[in-house]
DNA sequence: ACTGAAATACGTTCAAG
DNA sequence: CTTGAACGTATTTCAGT
């Protein structure tokens, strides 16, 4: 990981199907150094992998939520993957420091769905309460990788 | 935007470099025809670009907070964009419902490089105050395009 | 560790169905 | 809208530096 490996994320970042000659080119390598480069990366898991971005809206999830969970008693992370997996609309969750168990992020096709969604989180006794906060409008997304 | 179309996205989101020939296919089509709808979608907006996913700890981002930000009297979305967008931490906000006014996600090296970032945000006195939930560990991360 | 060339595979276009 | 063939590029490997 040195300053080169970190210029190629960044151009990776901006378009993951940019060829290897165009990579090169703007970093001062041939295609094949950057290939080694990339595959390097990819083998000591500094890249997991390549995607694509969609527009929310257009993919049918229009509407999305933060939602922080208050678990009865001691809930272990394991505990709670369990229980969140199971809800497609959970795109991400995470245990964090403060008052709340963990943090939730949803994303559904619209107020009912995400209202479905939470009922689901919700449904198991091992959590005792929510708290959401529906996305109004998205001020800033960066890519940082 | 049918169910074909849906498909190349979600094999698209499993490998956003997967060649077209391979996507035909796993979804019975050929490779000119997958590049056809691939580019309608880019040119629909459905498709915003390719990226590279890579380890946050491996890129030197190993601390991720959620932070919620009061802020004093009304302050738009605009003017919330251009404080924000000054910290280079700030990898997505949103205004959101509820008593916060925004939801920030922040990554940074570490706690230290968190807590100047979190200076920062709060710099402008149009931010009262901010509450925040650093990453613990990570339950869930899907991959929703 | 990088380069450049050679071989292979892929992306891209287009006539035809 | 899709196919399949033809053509232009890109990827991939490897010998040489």
């Amino acid at each position: 990981m040195d300053a080169l490996d970190r210029k190629l994320l960044d151009l990776l970042s901006d378009d993951g199907r940019a060829p290897y000659a165009e990579l090169g080119e703007r970093i001062g390598l041939s295609a094949s150094a950057v290939k080694r480069r990339v595959d390097r990366m990819i083998a000591d898991g500094v890249i997991r992998g390549f995607t694509v971005l969609t527009d929310p809206e257009a993919v049918g999830h229009g509407t999305e939520a933060y939602v922080e969970l208050f678990c009865r008693g001691i809930v272990g992370p394991a505990e709670l993957r369990r229980i969140l997996e199971k809800v497609p609309e959970v795109i991400e969750a995470t245990t964090v420091t403060g008052q709340a168990d963990a943090m939730v992020t949803l994303r559904a096709k619209d107020t009912q769905d995400l209202e479905r969604a939470l009922e689901q989180v919700r449904a198991p006794n091992q959590v005792d309460s929510t708290r959401s906060a529906i996305v109004l409008s998205r001020l800033i997304e960066r890519r940082v990788h």
